[in-house]
DNA sequence: TCAACTCACATACATCTTGCATATGAATTC
DNA sequence: GAATTCATATGCAAGATGTATGTGAGTTGA
């Protein structure tokens, strides 16, 4: 029963991964959303019944990229018990993740772009969250220079973005990568009380 | 003599600041090209004659303001003699750039997105330019750790600017800029072969 | 079970936008 | 001073978004 919920669920689901699609082939000027709801097997009345307009589609499309990037993230900085491994670990992944066009076009391109700053955003940024939480405990435990969270944070997370689309747009990303990891841990470093010996 | 050159020159200055006007305040999407020629005192005929089309209006706004900034935060840099003073003073005054709206509208929101990547701008990203000169300067003087220049100056410059739309973005943007700052600075510190003792 | 109703989605339409093709007229040149 | 060039204006076609309205499957209540 309540078949009509779940359908529309269903719909849903279609029309914002065929978004994601046609965001990252066209970017969000370039979809046209007669084609996409089309390849959705839907047609334009759906997507303006379930999100409003042309944005309100692409809100959702970043907002569920933004939460899967969140996850792994977090689940790479799962991987080390020491606190500054892992905060690293996850600006590391940061950098691998934006790598990913879609990634690019979609949350770091179009996303401020059209929905304004990403601190903005109802998803509130998941990435940032998680960061937030690691520098506050950096602080706590006196590793970290007792700085503002929200603005360290902001920076830090805001720096392996930054390096994920320096690294995208070089000639050479295979070669560009490990430079920019690690520019990114030498500035996170700068965060340190007790800078770490070698290297 | 040359009548006509100069009367293009001059309404190619009309085009250009009617652009900027009508990005900062529509943003690009949203700018009717019909409006802004009209308010410029032409027609859409000059612009394609001139610019090709929408974005190559975008790209010679785009070009003006960054020249401008790079111009603005080298003067700001030369009041210091210090190298490691010089890049602070530099990123502080993209920082505080950055805060007006014009420039996150049309160069840092807009630009990426319809333009595509900064580094790869026709106008070579003149801020980053002159990071560049100090890092590798910097680097030669032992002051900073040997890092790669490119990605070094990429990513701080790229602090910059994030840090300046975060301030932009919060609801405090008088309190949230001195933490900013610092946070910058503290990032910048991670470069240095030998911290400064205090603050 | 069946009639009434709800509502998710489809369809039709009005408006606006861009970019191109063509026209025009002032400025330059021979 | 006539011919020509070319910067700009004008007319037009294709396409996009968003809204208003229609429709039919699904749900509900007696």
């Amino acid at each position: 029963m309540n078949k009509r919920l779940q359908q529309m669920a269903q719909n849903r689901e279609k029309l914002i991964e065929a978004g994601r699609d046609a965001f990252a082939r066209h970017g969000f000027a370039g979809a046209s959303m007669e084609e996409l709801t089309a390849a959705a097997g839907l047609t334009r009345g759906a997507l303006y019944h379930n999100f409003g307009d042309k944005r309100g589609l692409l809100a959702a499309v970043v907002h569920q990229i933004d939460e899967a990037m969140a996850t792994e993230a977090q689940a790479a900085a799962a991987r080390y018990d020491d606190l500054w491994l892992r905060l690293l670990a996850e600006g590391e992944a940061y950098i691998e993740m934006a790598m990913r066009p879609e990634v690019q076009r979609i949350v770091l391109l179009d996303g401020p772009a059209v929905l304004g700053d990403p601190s903005r955003w109802p998803s509130q940024n998941a990435c940032l969250q998680s960061t937030k939480q690691s520098v506050r405990q950096l602080i706590q435990e006196g590793i970290f220079r007792p700085v503002d969270v929200e603005a360290a944070s902001r920076l830090l997370s805001g720096a392996a973005l930054n390096a994920a689309l320096y690294v995208a747009a070089s000639s050479d990303p295979a070669a560009t990568l490990p430079k920019a990891i690690e520019s990114f841990r030498t500035m996170a470093e700068g965060f340190l009380v007790e800078r770490p010996g070698g290297e």
